[in-house]
RNA sequence: GGGCCCGUAGCUUAGCCAGGACAAAGCACCGGCCUUCUAAGCCGGGGAUCGCGGGUUCGAAUCCCGCCGGGUCCGCCA
């Protein structure tokens, strides 16, 4: 609903612009694409446009800014969403009329979960996660993950089409190494799958840095694999399939699912990885170099090696053969990758640009390390997500025990749950994925309030109020959501139910943002302030016990808040407790 | 050595892309608020040379250059 308020002072905006002919000599393409618009403390929605023209008109913002505003006052139409245009000194002010706050609550009754969409349209696959079959998932990879499947469930809501792919990276040394692990060593039984693997997979790295027929061992292995040899194929198999039960398992946990694992050895096997080969020795230049294929690249300034000397295949043509085929499937690709892969995704959109194929748009996040350092799989040094979901859900239970004793068992592990999953989500999630972290497990456990139990309390307190209403017979349920009477939204007129309501406003331009941008971590900011927003509302207006005309649109805002803060936490991958 | 990213209160972060209304929050610390809808809440207080140094500008946390610190990548690993 905001951006339809945002589009509104922008046309007044561009209007006035045209009107007062203070931007006749620039050019459409040199003002800024939003007109500076933003929100802000000062009005519900404000440029600053004036700045810019300043430094271009040679005259005061202050007075460009007062000449904007008379021609924009009269842009803006009768019986529209902004009632006010006024100019603060430099700043050029909008504000909303009675109808946005009206329409604002009015749809999200209507639309209900929906609202805050978009409506675009498309087909996209988003790869995420991604990691090697060779152990469990780790919290680097958590926060792949993460990224991933905010970003996938913010992609739907904005209206795409999103298949989410899991790509198994069958191909590589250390699958041989873990696969040569669990032959020699076995695989225990009694651990979950990816646990087990990991062990043999330490275990046969350690020897192979000794043992030079063990790396031979290794090397021969690979080959047969790749050349589809049946017995090799069958071993990996087996504990490739073993490790992603467990990754699969760890995922679940966290509310994440795969629309398709994908396995790299099928570009091989199907001769698209050949077939890429072919097409780039007739487009690009593709030199040999001491037995090994280079694809010579311009932009980037490394070259890519495509092909061993020994002839067997490498992890950037089998990348390149997915993406192409992905490519056919979708109109847009996105990859979530680690830091660690920025170079190789350049070089892919290059190569992927020879053959005339449009480049997948790359998230980088920045690596989650370890106070004693960066992590590694390989010599056994991660922490596990399984083992610090289970400590968090632990402190949380422990929490819950102590407020509420009053609770079942049974209900009281349901919420010490939600809130350690959510709280391991959140805390991750609204990070800005550029940033490094340092993953610290006192930290992780000291379950931050203000994160995502903080959200869920708020989103408990409204459920709560709605639950009472419909004991005293304020509001009527059916069937698990509540049916509201119609209500006078300009009974809302105190600044908390102001302030609230464009909070409420503004899901979709949050969205919207998170979709351009491809950062959650606006999306968690965004939450705790509805949540900020609410508890204030909660303090200063008392909802049950209001004269009734009042009540009824109070519990009107109440179930708009719990719907919008329900889909935020959704989008979040976060349940949303009816109590806590 | 070169490329990219990060460096904002004791700690964790937002703001940086599109320079402007007082540098914004949380944790921790200090003080206040449960006879009204869950105190995992609310209100107030102290705490910041926005890594350092230059530059551009009427104006820089934000743009440019240099430096320092941390991370990451730099052909037959993935």
């Amino acid at each position: 609903m905001f951006l339809r308020l945002r589009q509104e002072a922008d046309a007044a905006l561009r209007e006035a612009l045209d009107g007062s002919g203070l931007a006749a000599d620039l050019r459409r393409e040199e003002l800024p694409e939003n007109l500076l618009l933003e929100e802000s403390e000062h009005a519900d929605i404000s440029s600053s446009i004036a700045f810019f023209l300043a430094s271009r008109l040679k005259a005061s913002p202050k007075d460009i800014a007062s000449r904007l505003v008379t021609h924009a006052a009269d842009a803006v139409p009768e019986g529209g969403l902004i009632s006010e245009v006024r100019a603060v000194g430099p700043y050029i002010n909008f504000h909303a009329s009675e109808l946005f706050f009206q329409e604002t609550l009015r749809r999200i009754r209507e639309e209900g979960c929906d609202f805050g969409g978009l409506g675009l349209k498309g087909r996209v696959i988003l790869e995420h996660t991604s990691a090697n079959p060779d152990g469990p998932l780790h919290v680097g990879h958590l926060r792949n993950a993460i990224i991933g499947d905010v970003l996938a469930r913010v992609l739907r809501k904005a209206g795409y089409e999103v298949e989410t792919q899991y790509y198994v990276n069958d191909m590589g040394r250390q699958i041989a190494v873990a696969v040569l692990g669990a032959e020699r060593f076995g695989l225990d039984a009694s651990k979950k799958g990816d646990h087990a693997v990991v062990e043999a997979y330490v275990r046969a790295s350690r020897e192979l840095d000794t043992d030079e027929s063990l790396r031979r061992e290794a090397e021969a292995l690979m080959r047969r694999y790749e050349e589809g040899d049946p017995e090799a194929v069958e071993k990996y198999r087996r504990v490739v399939e073993k490790c992603l039960s467990g990754v699969k398992e760890t995922l679940e946990r966290l509310d994440i699912k795969h629309d398709r694992f994908v396995w790299e050895s099928e570009f091989v096997r199907s001769g698209d990885v050949r077939r890429v080969l072919e097409a780039l020795r007739e487009r690009g230049e593709v030199v040999e170099e001491g037995g090994a294929l280079v694809l010579k690249l311009k932009c980037s300034e490394k070259d890519l090696v495509l092909q061993r000397g020994d002839g067997t295949s490498l992890y950037s043509t089998r990348d390149i053969a997915y993406h192409i085929w992905k490519s056919k499937l979708c109109d847009r690709m996105i990859d979530v990758l680690g830091k660690d892969h920025e170079l190789v995704s350049k070089q892919l959109a290059e190569a992927l640009a020879l053959l005339g194929v449009p480049p997948p748009d790359v998230v980088i996040f920045e690596f989650v390390s370890l106070p004693t350092g960066s992590m590694s799989t390989r010599a056994g040094k991660f922490v596990a997500v399984d083992e610090l979901l289970d400590k968090v859900e632990e402190a949380a239970l422990q929490e819950v025990e102590k407020r509420r004793p009053d609770m079942s068992e049974e209900q009281r592990r349901r919420v010490a749950r939600v809130v350690g999953v959510g709280a391991v989500r959140y805390d991750i999630a609204k990070v800005s994925p550029e940033k490094p972290m340092v993953f610290d497990f006192e930290q992780a456990l000291d379950i931050e309030k203000r994160g995502a139990p903080f959200i869920q309390y708020a989103h408990a307190r409204a459920s709560s109020i709605l639950r009472m209403a419909a004991e005293s017979g304020y509001v009527r349920r059916s069937d698990g959501d509540f049916s509201l009477p119609d209500f006078d939204a300009t009974l809302l007129s105190t600044e908390s139910e102001r302030t609230l309501i464009r909070e409420l406003s503004k899901l979709d331009y949050v969205v919207e943002k998170v979709v351009r941008e491809l950062k959650p971590h606006h999306l968690a900011k965004y939450g705790r302030v509805v949540a900020e927003t609410f508890n204030r509302f909660y303090r200063d207006c008392p909802v049950l016990n209001a004269e009734p005309p009042l009540r009824n649109a109070r519990l009107n805002l109440v179930y708009c808040t719990k719907v919008v803060l329900k889909e935020t936490l959704r989008l979040l991958g976060i349940e949303a407790p009816e109590e806590m």
